[in-house]
RNA sequence: GGAGAGGUGGCUGAGUGGUCGAAAGCGCGGGUUUGCUAAACCCGUGACCGGGUAACUGGUCCGCAGGUUCGAAUCCUGUCCUCUCCGCCA
């Protein structure tokens, strides 16, 4: 969420930005509700403190009389605060569901546009994009084959969307973990395992919506429970209602969980195999920073990605995610997509990370604060997110990048020890 | 699943109807003392929503929601959460 104050004095800055992300907020709507807050406010606090008065005035009362007659003022006033109180309720509900619909602002160097097409390419990865001499299978082929992956068992036991890794996708998958757990701990992250499942007020604090026709989230039955999205759900809940100590900023934590999306409405090019799937593991970052360390933060997490794709060996672009494209918490988002030989035709780029800077919008909801120094009050802390791996997605980029003439798939050298083995055979 | 205990400020923890936004300690900020640091001592220090240029000032908040009362951290009901013990279980 935007501070409140913030929307009312900046409403022009703040319409604009609703355009330029597509956001349908009603802000002039807003500002009219916020004044009529204000007004249900001063009336509530006068009713409760001429009932306070009297209250306090009872114990002088001088006889029996005049007693009953103090009681009868104050429950009068008392009823009329209540009322007061009721419209202010209503009056805040009210702002209160335009509020949530607002989007975060945006960075102003993010590129503007309406969609994906907007997007800008910032950088070229180190690894080029590998020539093939012979024709190359995408990963639902070379799963296959070498038997690594199961789609067929993963519907019959959960549905369209579920598999089984198995062989040597088990190990890789063991492997990626390591392989970004270790430079996240070697970078001063700490590294957690969290729970898969939250509590919808979590989820909304992050700007998820846990319920609804279009959630990616999975709710479960007779509970407040859905299952995570991403770790980041449960990395920034973890904070929560917490006022933090200036210095211990920023904190730096990685979490790993697997992830759950509904993916309702996702269509089917381009969503082939493991690109699109309902359950994946992954490892997320997750800072909570002074607001002017952020940005910096930002540009860090995304260096981290693009680290840890030049020491797999796969070519990547980084793109600015334009303004469109945004999703309602990130101020400024930055993407890795990979390169997938065997997407669409002759190989496109997907999608693999995914890094945000939501400034005070999910803390600011999530009620997490620092003390600055040599200030009072307290303020709300900046939080980022990004993918350090996901390892459905990931799994998609090794196999195809590192397919082989001969049928077989090699490892990635950084990740040889961790599966012990430097090639996945060819079968049958 | 069964039984019990508890949720109070940044933290620990007192408080069972008005004088309580709340003792005390810790922490934090300022000061005195002091080669430096530390210690000691003194003073200050909750959050949120309003009004005022400001000094200052009104209101709300003791898990949450209701109820009783002129008045609730305190009494009543419901609810959520946490902890301990027992059972079950990887």
């Amino acid at each position: 969420m935007l501070d409140r104050k913030f929307i009312v004095e900046n409403a022009e800055l703040v319409k604009r930005n609703c355009e330029l992300r597509g956001s349908k907020a009603d802000i002039d709507a807003f500002v009219a509700l916020d004044i009529r807050r204000r007004e249900k406010q001063a009336e509530l606090d006068q009713f409760n403190r001429q009932a306070n008065d009297v209250s306090k005035s009872i114990g002088k009362a001088k006889d029996e009389a005049e007693r009953e007659a103090r009681k009868a003022e104050g429950r009068d006033l008392r009823e009329k605060a209540t009322a007061a109180q009721t419209a202010l309720d209503e009056v805040s509900a009210e702002l209160d569901q335009i509020h949530r619909s607002i989007p975060n602002m945006s960075h102003p160097k993010a590129p503007l546009g309406a969609d994906d097409q907007a997007n800008l390419e910032v950088r070229r990865g180190k690894p080029p994009i590998p020539k093939f001499a012979f024709k190359p299978q995408d990963h639902v082929v070379l799963g296959e084959k070498l038997d690594l992956i199961d789609f067929e068992g993963g519907a019959k036991v959960a549905g369209h969307g579920f598999y089984f890794l198995k062989n040597e996708a088990v190990l890789l998958e063991l492997a990626l973990q390591r392989y970004a757990v270790d430079l996240l701990v070697a970078e001063g992250f700490t590294p957690t395992i969290t729970p898969d499942l939250a509590r919808n007020e979590i989820l909304q604090g992050t700007g998820y919506i846990p319920r609804g026709p279009e959630t990616q989230i999975y709710s479960i039955a007779d509970s407040d429970l859905s299952l995570v999205a991403t770790a980041e759900i449960t990395l920034g809940g973890l904070l929560a209602d917490q006022i933090l100590d200036a210095e211990t900023l920023p904190l730096k934590f990685c979490g790993i969980s697997h992830c759950y999306r509904t993916e309702a409405g996702a269509g089917g090019r381009a969503s082939r195999g493991l690109y699109r799937v309902h359950q994946f593991t992954k490892i997320e970052m997750f800072a909570f920073t002074l607001p002017e360390q952020s940005d910096a933060m930002l540009d860090y997490f995304c260096e981290l990605e693009c680290r840890l794709f030049d020491g797999l060996g796969i070519a990547y672009r980084v793109v600015d995610t334009a303004t469109g494209d945004l999703g309602g918490p990130a101020y400024r988002k930055f993407d890795l997509e990979a390169w997938m030989p065997g997407r669409g035709d002759g190989g496109e780029f997907g999608e693999v990370t995914s890094t945000s800077n939501c400034t005070d919008y999910q803390s600011r909801r999530l009620g997490i604060r620092y003390r600055p120094k040599n200030e009072k009050g307290t303020q709300f802390v900046h939080t980022l997110n990004g993918t350090a791996i996901a390892i459905s997605r990931a799994m998609i980029a090794i196999l195809e990048n590192y397919q082989q003439a001969d049928g077989s798939i090699a490892v990635p050298e950084v990740l040889r020890k961790l599966v012990g083995k430097d090639r996945i055979a060819a079968r049958g």
